[in-house]
DNA sequence: CTAATAGTGTCTCTGAGACACTATTTG
DNA sequence: CAAATAGTGTCTCAGAGACACTATTAG
């Protein structure tokens, strides 16, 4: 039996959409957003590749950013499917954007990280990348209005100033510290542990909470 | 010249997916969120199709809307990609999932509106679609909690106790109208236009405001 | 001691929820 | 008049922001 679509063509006489992921990895470093490229024929663009017959979207994902930037084991979400038929001119390709945030201390030292500003790499990409891009930060910033670290861009253990610069990268602006203590109150636990930075009283250290308790 | 990929493939040469498009689209009735399906060769589905070739996604959907359910002149938005390599029987079918709100008098008569029951369809529905559906009610619950209508469920002009209907069959319990009233006071405006129902008080007739007022 | 950083007490403002009240219509 | 629905006054509670205060370290 051969399936038709409604205009009676069998599917297999489609011509068929290449299909890509990209990813828009993005890190906190000297407090800033920084987001990792790569530098190929077109120019600097997002670590990405095409998808192999029958592999999930997020095994490419993966593979991409194994391959094209030598990171593994991160943690990634769709942002959308960018579909402009002009977006490459290689051909017809499809890209499904991926977000990921990651601690830069896990990346390669050799990795290319350029500034985010007002939202953007500062440096413009190839393709619809700098859309990508965007997207992602604004989807980074909705998801840790409402957490302490989805992302664990910090260690099991951090002091609420680190966690603090995190998210004062992510939103872009200064956090009053008694307020972000009291709100992030809700989603860390301290453990007993002081630590002792260069000058000041120790900090506690603090660990993120498991799930949302109202869940 | 050829593009090829990081194993020396040509672009043509890989085996491609077909992509397929499909509408989760939700509306209110009888208090309660429904469900527009449509009956195929795999029982009760969402609207959808495969892309075109050259085809935006976003045209493939009017496209499956007017065909399937003969819906036209609806905003959907992107939900997300379901990939798995064995979602349809018929072969390598990645789908867009599209969410899509729309007022109940807007669909033809004749359509098929199963009910939403704790998040997702009342009747089970084929391939993956009882997922896309639970993700497009979720995605217009998080729309509609911080706004009054951003999907115009509602004409032009309405009562507050129109509204609250709707958002009362979004969120899926009761609100009180009084903290309601006032939580909406911020994105309406009172026309001073009033309208009287069966019984008791004319009420005032309200219009959504432009956008917010701190973007 | 001073400098520096961590953490708290408390006031104000705003918004949600609860509850009772007033206001305006139909019959 | 009673019934029904629209809309308000007001109290309480919780959370955010502002500001000043206390606490604990290094030197």
């Amino acid at each position: 039996m051969v399936w038709t679509d409604a205009q009676g063509r069998a599917l297999t006489d489609h011509p068929r959409p290449s299909v890509a992921v990209d990813v828009a990895v993005l890190t906190v470093l000297d407090g800033g957003l920084r987001l990792l490229v790569v530098d190929g024929p077109f120019g600097r663009a997002l670590p990405g590749t095409f998808l192999h017959p029958g592999e999930r979207l997020a095994d490419a994902a993966a593979r991409a950013l194994r391959d094209k930037a030598g990171v593994g084991d991160l943690a990634f979400h769709q942002l959308g499917l960018y579909d402009d038929p002009a977006r490459d001119d290689r051909g017809w390709v499809l890209s499904m954007a991926h977000g990921s945030a990651s601690p830069s201390h896990s990346l390669p030292p050799t990795a290319e990280l350029v500034e985010i500003v007002d939202d953007r790499s500062a440096l413009p990409l190839a393709f619809d990348h700098d859309d990508m891009v965007t997207a992602a930060v604004h989807d980074l910033r909705a998801r840790y209005a409402d957490d302490a670290d989805p992302d664990a861009l910090l260690g099991d253990r951090f002091t609420l100033l680190e966690l603090r610069r995190v998210h004062e990268a992510i939103v872009g602006r200064p956090l009053p510290k008694d307020t972000f203590r009291r709100r992030m109150l809700t989603h860390i636990e301290g453990t007993g542990e002081l630590v002792t930075a260069d000058a000041g009283r120790p900090a506690e250290l603090f660990r993120r909470i498991r799930a949302h308790p109202d869940a």
